[in-house]
DNA sequence: CAAAAGTTAGACTTTTTTAATCTTAAATAT
DNA sequence: ATATTTAAGATTAAAAAAGTCTAACTTTTG
């Protein structure tokens, strides 16, 4: 019951991005200095991350990853589900065809709420906000680049 | 971000037990039937329920699980951090003294409150009111032993 | 246009967690 | 005493998560 790593990073990232501005283009390499992310792995999730279209990747040299979405219309919701998929806390309530209890099942009509207050907790908070408060980036402090 | 099977297991078990009412054994055999968990899995899922006190464990021939709690003051947050620990939605939460991040972070409030939300709904739910509805047991309709 | 810099994409490996099983031992009703 | 039933810990198997490697592709710049 909790967030990936993959998760974690993602948020730093858009975090970082969304500190420097929509429309900033910031080089990988800063990124997963600033936000202490393996820079492999950060490629993966910033992959995951252009499908969703919250970013755009820009190769070659100067490369790098730019924020395409508006910082107070882009959620946490947004970031956690773009990388882990859509949220369910339980399997039943994620697979209710392989279930065998009825869809009125006592149990299953508070993890179906669990679920929701949880999602929209994390869509009630956008990155603008966020972005006003920078330390949680590891590295924020450290000297640019 | 989801719960183990071993959580799913443990509330079958717990509502088949309050089912059938407290201070009431069943065997062991008869529950992994009805609730479909594999016997030798039930008896650690059982383990981590005595040291909780929910249930006791009874040795020997009619021997079995006893609900020791009573079912409307057990509530499901009891059972599933019997099994999984205290629910944390994610890793910077439960080990604040590791993230280098500020405990003010912005992020780290929303998955704050998004875990007391969680916590809170699960645990305002007993399994007095869950029993009424045994339709989450999966062989409930079953042939009695 | 060629080389260098920076990134992609997918396969692969390692690690961790979850799920389940096996084996030996202990408890208790009859 | 014995048959029945469960315990407890070790072990194995399967699945998921985390991270790395390799080869290829883009784009800037000389």
């Amino acid at each position: 019951m909790r967030l990936t790593r993959a998760g974690e990073y993602a948020i730093r990232c858009i975090l970082y991005l969304a500190y420097k501005g929509p429309g900033v283009l910031v080089s990988k390499k800063e990124i997963a200095a600033k936000c202490a992310i393996p820079p492999q792995f950060l490629s993966k999730i910033a992959q995951e991350l252009q499908k969703a279209r919250i970013l755009e990747i820009k190769q070659g040299p100067k490369g790098g990853f730019v924020l395409t979405s508006e910082p107070d219309e882009l959620t946490l919701l947004d970031v956690v589900e773009a990388i882990i998929g859509e949220i369910y806390l339980n399997d039943c309530i994620a697979r209710p065809n392989q279930c065998s209890a009825s869809s009125t099942c006592a149990v299953h009509k508070v993890w179906g709420k669990a679920r929701n207050e949880l999602r929209r907790t994390l869509q009630s908070v956008t990155f603008k906000e966020l972005a006003k408060d920078p330390s949680c980036i590891p590295n924020f402090e450290a000297q640019s680049q």
